[in-house]
Formats: structure tokens, C-alpha cells, sequence
DNA sequence: TAAAACCATTGTTATTATCTATAGTAATGA
DNA sequence: TCATTACTATAGATAATAACAATGGTTTTA
């Protein structure tokens, strides 16, 4: 048995082809089919059901590949220790980050990490808190920038920084008039959503604390992005709520519907988030510090109270 | 990088000698040599340090050896998760087992279980419990059998069964006209034990409720065996305690001797423990379902109080 | 029913793990 | 100081094998 057959049997296990597997690996179909049979041959089991279009693992398949994927994790952290001992920051890294993050943090700080890190191949994903969860655990991404806490028992976090909620007051709304709100005054009726599957639309239903089902569904207005919602506040439907960053680029003359919330403000909490089998922990934590060097000067509240981004 | 790389290279760490370790891999020196020079070559790093007599782990070298373990660890379970399929129980079993069960326990069950597990080559050593840890840690035991708690968190506890102790009054000793005796009745001046090293010795002491540093260490005798005590105790030398599966196989004359406590009777809780990676699981669970089955039949306490064989 | 998609097989080649034999290098002892 | 011993490294040969190109045999799809 070897480390380069268990790889090829991850990789059919994923593409549930011998021929795509077999690309994704450079070698030849015929070279995966023998390795797999070799494989198959000492020990003695049937891994790949060939039988069912697309291929199928049997039981002990499962199992088994299960566990190369484990083997084939602890076999890359022996480069990782290498790569740290030299102090060396490189190699491919994959990220995922979520909508309502992706548009304000990436820009702050992509610049300034490839410059100090130029040899890291970074592959940036736009993806769901879901989606960025199955896809840490299956070693599809090394890292991703999420909201917290997630309390997922296979996912480490570390809090990046603490990003305040702020509302946005459309012109004759019953809370232009104030100048800071409080979370009292938030009503779930007149708050427009992101659509569901975004976090940041949890976190606001979490933080009005309201059951979820007594929000009336079909009043609600929900839309996919941030700027929409501001569009569609103006037009008179509602007020809503931004990620802090987020206000830092609105044009100049909406500013003044924007309201902070007395202190503590509500917030969430952004960290990075990785597999706790901690592979690529360097780089990992050349991007922490870069990020959160860069948020000190762009976020400096002193107290914040925490919203989960998890449904209820 | 290969399996077989990772696995020389655990044997040279081991044995800080090409030569010996090469034979231990049944192959010849210059293969680990060139092997290892592959594999340092593919890192770039140095592991070993072949300057010093014996030779040495680098600072890389020990972390790789490290992770080398576990890769090779999570490897053999691929095996093991194969025979659990197939329902095989077999393959080489090493256990180690305490010198205070050794000899009651092993005739119990030994012939059972090879009748009943043919498969199963045993290899069973005697050693004290810190030898045992030792050896599971690094991979040389697949099980053991000894006192618990052991508040170790790479071991996992499988309890066996719970063996009271049972004292030795010797004639014309203070103690001899009770018919069962209590725990306060107990002074660690005169009671022998074990030598340093057995945990039955620390679970007596702890029994006693005695500091350590309370017992007169030169007016103390001590001994390496059970029988032995039994003799300095008929010597009038002091009452001694037993583990009660040694008190089934003591000679008749001498049973007026045996006290039992009331209940709840102290006693040492008796388990299997194994590396918390649970390696060759199906053997562990064959092995702890014969033991378990055959002292049902020997050991029928109802309410004991389990005495810790660690020192205070 | 032909074409496409896909895995297995065959024969060949390039690679490589291992072997034997031997050289090189310390430490040890007379 | 010179054998001797106890090592590891190197060289060259060989056997094992991973990978390839070409092809055959299925099953699915159009």
C-alpha cells in the first residue's frame, strides 16, 4: 500500500470516474485502474462498485477512504514541518470567504498579503458558511473567513476582529430623528434581509429576537446583496441593518441615514476558521496577522456584544 | 515520500543504528541508507544526525519522526479496518500485563482465548505500569492490562473487573479476632508491601491514608512478590493486604488468615487499556468479552470503593 | 444502431527499490 | 601507531513495478 495509491482512490472517490481522476492526477486511466486493483488485490476487498454508473464505494470502500484521506492529510503536514522549520510561507492556499465579507475585507488586505507573501498561490472563493464548512472538512479549503462562533467540533477559530452592526435609517423613518438607536428599537417588520443562506441575515433575526416563525414571510423583502437592500430601503420599504465595513464605502451623501447603536454595540464576531487538524497553521497565521494588523486602524470599538450568526 | 521511507526511518529513531534497524525491516543496510537519503533529499532536510555515536534526531528530524508515527499508525488502520469487515480477528497481539494480575489472571483466560482466537499470536510481557504507558505510546503494546484510573490522555480504560483487596492477618496480630475488618483498623507501620514500582504498593499506601513521607521507609520491609509477603507476614513481621484473585489459590492452612473488609470493600478497579487510536479494536473487544466472561464467575462483590493506583 | 463514454487488459518502457560487494570513517585497544 | 571493530555511504547489477500507448469490451446516450 502506498501513499500515492490512497491518493488515486481519494481522487475516483471524488469524481467518481476513473478518467477525470485519473486527469486531476496526471497520469493515465490505465494507471489509476491498476493501482486500484493492486490495491484492491492486497487487501483482499472490493473498494470501487464499477457495477453503478456513476461508481459507487462499497461499505468497506467508504471506510477505507475515509481513512487514506486521513493518512494522505498526516502524510502533507511532514511538508508542513519542513516548510515551518525553514521558516518558509508558500504553496497553495485556499480560502473561502463569505458574501457580506468578501466585498469590503479582501480589498483591504489582498494587496499587502501577496506583497509580503509572494509565494503563496492563494485561491479566493466567494462561498456560503455551509458551504465553507463541508468543504474544510472534505480538505477542499485550507482556510475561510467566517462569521463565529460556529461550534463545529472539526473547525478551529480565530476571532480576526469584531465588525459592529449598523443601521441603516431611510429619510421619514420613524428613527430618523435619533441620532444613536438601540437594539430596542429594532422592529423584524420594517427590516429588510438578505435572503436566506447568509449568516448576516441570521445574525440580524438573532439580535431582533424574534422567533423565527413569527416573521411573516411573505411580507418580507429579501434580497442577495447589501446594496440592494440599501436601494430598495431608500425606495421607502424599510430600514436595515450593514456590516460596519460595509458603511465605510457608502457615498458620501447617504451618510447621514446611517445610526450607530449605543454602546455595547451589536456585533459579529469575523475570524478566520481551519480544520482542526491545523495543516498550513503558517500560513494560517501570516494571514491573521496581516488582517488583523490592517483592521486596527479601519475598526476601534471599545464594546461590543456579540451576535451569533447560527439559526436559532 | 513512501510508507516504507516513513518506516525506516521510525526503525533507524528507534534503534539509533542503521544496521540494526535495517535488519529489523528485513532488508540490507544500504537500502535504508539510500532510502533516507531519498527522503531527505525530497525535503531537503537533514533527520538524522549520523556525526554523533549514537546517532541523533535532528530538530526537524524528531518532529518528522513524530508525524512519521502517526502516518504510519493511521496506515496500519486501513488493515484494521478491513479485518473488521471480514470479521478476521488475528495478527500479532502484543499486550502487557502488571506483575500483581500476571500471575492470576493469565491462567484464567489464556486458554480460552487462544481456543477461541487461534489467529491471534499473542506476545505477552510482564511490566509495571510505567514501562506499560511507555510502550503504548510508542507503538510497541497493543494493549495492556493494569490497575486504573491512570489519568492518562493518550490511554483509553476499558474496565475488566473490580478486585477487592482482602487482608493477610498473620497469628497473634492484633487484628486476628475480627472476622472482617475495616479500613480504619489499617496502619501502614505494620503492613508490608510491595517494592517501589508496583501500583499495588501505591494502592495500599493510598488505602491507609497515609502521606508518604509519614512512613518510615527503613523500618519498612519490602518485597517483590506476593508470596513472599505472605511469608514475612507468618514471619510475624506485619499484616499485608492481597488482591483477591491471590487469595483464591492460597494454600488451605493458611485461609484462617483472610480477612475480608465490610462492604463497601475497598478494591483496585482492573482494566484493559489501549492507545486512544484505537488500533486492532476487534482484538481489544475479543480479548476484554473472554476476560470479562470468565472472572463473572470468580470475583461477586456488590458494593466496592475503588482505590486509585497512582501516588498522592 | 451508431457513437460516445468509460473501465480493463496487454505489452513495453522507464523508474526505482533492493541486493551484493566494497569503500570510507570514525572510535577502541594493543 | 597500527590493526581491529563498528559503523554508514557508494557503486554497479538486478529484479520489481509504476506508468505509458494502444486496444478491447462494456454500457450509456443520442
Amino acid at each position: 500500500m502506498t501513499i500515492t495509491q490512497l491518493k488515486y482512490a481519494l481522487a475516483i472517490a471524488e469524481h467518481k470516474n476513473f478518467t477525470k481522476a485519473a486527469e486531476k492526477c496526471f497520469v493515465t486511466q490505465p494507471t489509476l485502474s491498476t493501482q486500484i486493483q493492486k490495491l484492491e488485490d492486497e487487501l483482499d476487498v472490493v473498494i470501487f462498485d464499477r457495477g453503478k454508473k456513476p461508481i459507487e464505494l462499497t461499505d468497506v470502500g467508504r471506510k477505507i477512504v475515509f481513512q487514506a484521506r486521513n493518512i494522505v492529510n498526516e502524510a502533507e503536514r511532514i511538508q508542513d514541518i519542513v516548510d515551518q522549520q525553514k521558516g518558509f510561507i508558500g504553496g497553495e492556499f485556499r480560502i473561502g470567504i463569505i458574501p457580506t465579507i468578501m466585498p469590503t475585507l479582501l480589498p483591504m488586505f489582498l494587496k499587502n498579503f501577496i506583497k509580503k507573501y509572494p509565494k503563496v498561490k492563494l485561491k479566493i472563493e466567494e462561498l456560503t458558511t455551509e458551504e465553507i464548512l463541508t468543504r474544510i472538512n472534505d480538505g477542499h479549503l485550507d482556510a475561510a473567513i467566517a462569521a463565529t462562533p460556529l461550534e463545529n467540533e472539526n473547525i478551529k477559530e480565530r476571532p480576526l476582529y469584531y465588525e459592529p452592526f449598523v443601521a441603516y435609517v431611510p429619510n421619514n423613518h420613524r428613527l430618523s430623528d435619533k441620532k444613536t438607536i438601540e437594539v430596542a428599537d429594532l422592529e423584524i417588520e420594517d427590516m429588510l434581509l438578505l435572503e436566506d443562506g447568509h449568516c448576516f441575515r441570521e445574525g440580524v433575526i438573532n439580535l431582533c429576537k424574534t422567533f423565527k416563525d413569527q416573521i411573516d414571510e411573505n411580507f418580507q423583502l429579501e434580497s442577495g446583496s447589501i446594496e440592494t437592500l440599501i436601494k430598495l430601503s431608500n425606495e421607502g420599504m424599510g430600514m436595515t441593518l450593514l456590516p460596519y465595513l460595509h458603511t465605510l464605502d457608502i457615498k458620501e451623501k447617504l451618510n447621514p441615514n446611517l445610526r450607530h447603536f449605543s454602546e455595547p454595540s451589536p456585533a459579529r464576531e469575523v475570524s478566520i476558521i481551519y480544520h482542526k487538524s491545523e495543516l498550513k497553521m503558517q500560513i494560517i497565521d501570516a494571514m491573521h496577522n496581516v488582517i488583523s494588523g490592517i483592521i486596527r486602524g479601519a475598526i476601534a470599538f471599545s464594546d461590543v456584544e456579540i451576535i451569533s450568526p447560527l439559526p436559532k
